[in-house]
DNA sequence: TACGGATCGTTTGCATGCTAATGATTACAT
DNA sequence: ATGTAATCATTAGCATGCAAACGATCCGTA
């Protein structure tokens, strides 16, 4: 079944290239992209309770924050009660962003997915969900053969 | 459909790190991996012929490959016909991981979708077949709005 | 035969992701 | 209360991918 996962990373890759180029035209890449989603919905989470919701390490969100910083899409806000903390605040110029972001994410999404029936759809979820439930519950043995 | 996209990545990613884990046990990572691939295969390949196999760009493979160098895993040598080709070719550590990355490549595979039936893992394959010929070759609009 | 365009590989610079090491601040135990 | 633990963010260094710029070589034409 190597070859199923061959497809699922080809997939992947043609989708997230896709989104890239989507994102791009409104001054966002795709890492950002992924922060803007998250602070959209909660302002002034810190690095680390970010990476907590996106599934990535603390270091990626402060780097990919600090070319955000840069851009003008967020500010850093020590937290006056803990010291340790550092608030992610978005800027009006981030949420200016928001609508036609979401509008090409919603376009892409429909239009990669065009060709599938809904009950395609459903059998697709289904399979996704089986595949991520089971390598996060029961990691793979590694064995050492 | 963008709960299908996030399922889709998340699932391609936990996919991609265990195999990285697991390769990395036989001294080679993820993206040297896909070079060993196709060299096992057909040996002696230039930079461009290996990038236009694995859809990835030259410049991906050259890197990739002066990595592998330096780890011992091939060697470059100038094609005697036409100068401006580099034929890589494997070295016996290289020749040698094969059987044994092979081995943990399938083993991964099947555990990751050892909670699939048949009827799924079709259903699957051709729901990602699906979209795969839709992003190729009807590439997203992007509009500009 | 000499020159201009095409074809390669490489280099450079960037984005995204990881691990390990570092530094600052807080919390806890004595 | 004080010093040690734990908890954060950050930095450094690496792997993988891209696009753009560069340099070398080859090919076709004048």
């Amino acid at each position: 079944m190597t070859e199923l996962i061959r497809l699922l990373t080809r997939a992947q890759k043609l989708l997230r290239t896709a989104a890239d180029d989507a994102m791009s035209r409104h001054g966002v890449r795709i890492g950002q992209n992924l922060v803007l989603e998250v602070l959209w919905e909660t302002d002034g989470l810190t690095p680390g309770e970010l990476a907590a919701r996106l599934q990535v390490t603390t270091p990626t969100v402060v780097n990919t924050a600090t070319r955000m910083e840069a851009a003008g899409l967020l500010v850093r806000h020590r937290d006056p009660a803990d010291g340790r903390l550092v608030r992610l605040h978005l800027t009006p110029k981030a949420r200016a962003a928001q609508e036609p972001i979401e509008a090409a994410r919603r376009r892409l999404a429909e239009h990669a997915m065009a060709t599938l029936t809904d009950d395609e759809r459903r059998h697709l979820r289904s399979a996704l969900e089986k595949i991520i439930k089971r390598m996060t519950e029961s990691p793979p043995d590694l064995g050492d053969a």
